[in-house]
RNA sequence: GUGACCGUAGCUCAAUGGUAGAGUCCCAGAUUGUGAUUCUGGUUGUUGCGGGUUCGAGCCCCGUCGGUCACCCCA
């Protein structure tokens, strides 16, 4: 708080335990879901070549990234967001793996832009790709891996949407209205701000680019009509029964990125809207990143893990999910009372026989009340107490919540234990 | 980068321009071996920082830093 303490710079995070134990269970989602679905882990560096991410985005992109020269004199930059360094790497080593490659990776990105809800500058994301693969099937099997994570986390139906579009679209739109390739991407930033801008405003610039809004609108209408291009990818996720979650919707651009065929963003349904996950088919990355030395079609999505914590911590159910799996992972098995200093060095012994069979335990370090010692194995959750005191080798073993309490000896410490954990182990 | 709002104890927040407080958390105790509740005691502040106005500033003014939200952008 005073002046001369160091805080920690804005955007970036100090993770406690607990908050550590939130991020923990959002990871395992990710994971659980990418392992389910055969998706295997990989991992990239956290600092790369600048031209990794000029080479794919243009030179404006780089007031977005925190960089440097480093001391051989190279340009460098913490990653902004996955995708660059996989493709860079499957474009060095493809030939060492099977296609097509369904991989996956968790890892903190940077990004340089003013924190606010839902964004900062360091952030986790979980990043899904399938490569080598130029079908529809691909794509759906991203969307589907992408439902099924949120899902595990307690979202349904209810809580978020897919709504997805297609690139060739809008080149169909635009060449049927004679609008020059150059002017693509000025259109597509229009077509960004479809809901946001209003009506007459968009359609001044829509008239400047040669078409209008009421010409955009009526195409927009007939492309949820006509699935066109996207028709394989909601028949696959319908056969799923996953159709559920998918919709059409044109609006949905994704930037000016790579992207060159489906796109897609996972959106909250609840109050504010926003973009849980995005990604699509980017079939020309891997090759403009290898000088065309190898050409891989590909996709993949991200899903960042500050607007998925929020809406963790808003919506009900998933909430309620949270706590429940917070409140086991936090949980001690049990808690070894030391009643009697004197016998602080059986206590120890007990210990770590108990841990070492696998056992979640723990004890107070220093001297302490046999009170002060059950207050301590309340606060950390311990389910069960054994007491170590000066009846040794006589033992108490107490059930926690149901505050109960037997005399043993220490075989019976085990048998006693192993019986209640059994009877309080948590299914699934 | 631009704009709006906000900065008081670790946290949540009080305090007409007139001596900075409460709750909570944390720590320690309540007839020497058992948890909740309760009770008692205790620690923590140059009121974000720096100027200015005033007899006097947590409060008013300017600046600065930080936070939040929005714009921009969103890979």
């Amino acid at each position: 708080m005073s002046s001369s303490a160091i805080a920690s710079l804005p955007g970036f995070r100090d993770l406690t335990p607990r908050e550590c134990a939130v991020r923990n269970y959002v990871f395992a989602a990710w994971r659980g879901a990418a392992a389910r679905a055969g998706f295997v882990e990989w991992e990239g560096p956290t600092l790369e070549s600048t031209d990794l991410y000029r080479k794919k985005s243009g030179d404006e992109i780089i007031g977005q990234l925190f960089h440097f020269t480093d001391k051989g004199e190279r340009e460098v930059a913490l990653r902004p967001e996955l995708t660059p360094t996989l493709a860079r790497i499957v474009a060095a080593r493809h030939r060492d793996f099977k296609k097509p490659l369904k991989w996956f990776q968790i890892g903190p990105c940077f990004r340089y832009e003013a924190p606010q809800k839902g964004r900062l500058r360091e952030f986790y994301q979980w990043n899904a790709d399938i490569l080598g693969e130029a079908s529809p099937a691909a794509d759906a099997e991203l969307i589907a891996l992408g439902i099924e994570a949120l899902r595990s986390l307690g979202f349904t139906s209810d809580d978020f949407a897919v709504r997805l579009s297609d690139r060739a679209l809008w080149d169909r739109f635009l060449m049927t209205a004679g609008i020059e390739a150059d002017r693509t991407t000025a259109f597509l930033q229009l077509i960004d701000k479809w809901e946001k801008d209003p009506p007459a405003v968009m359609d001044a610039k829509l008239q400047a680019l040669g078409t209008s809004r009421e010409a955009v609108a009526a195409f927009m209408v007939s492309a949820r009509e006509e699935p066109g291009p996207l028709g394989p990818v909601i028949d696959d996720l319908t056969a799923r029964g996953l159709g559920g979650f998918v919709r059409i919707d044109p609006g949905i651009v994704r930037g000016l990125a790579y992207y060159t065929g489906t796109v897609f963003e996972f959106f909250s349904l609840r109050a504010g809207a926003r973009a849980i996950a995005g990604g699509g088919r980017y079939d020309h990355l891997v090759s403009t990143l290898s000088d065309g030395a190898v050409s891989m079609p590909a996709a993949g999505f991200g899903m960042g893990d500050v607007v998925l914590g929020n809406l963790l911590e808003e919506t009900p159910g998933p909430c309620a999910r949270l706590h429940e799996a917070l409140a086991t992972a936090a949980a001690l098995d049990v808690w070894v009372v030391v009643a009697d200093e004197e016998r602080r060095a059986d206590a120890l012994r007990l210990l770590q026989d108990l841990r070492g069979r696998g056992l979640r335990a723990d004890l107070v370090l220093a001297a302490a009340k046999v009170g002060r010692q059950f207050q301590a194995a309340e606060a950390a959750g311990a389910r069960t107490a054994v007491v170590v005191g000066a009846e040794w080798p006589v033992l108490k073993v107490k059930h926690l919540a149901q505050r109960e309490e037997v005399t043993t000896d220490r075989d019976g410490v085990w048998a006693t234990l192993s019986q209640w954990m059994e009877i309080g182990q948590p299914v699934g």
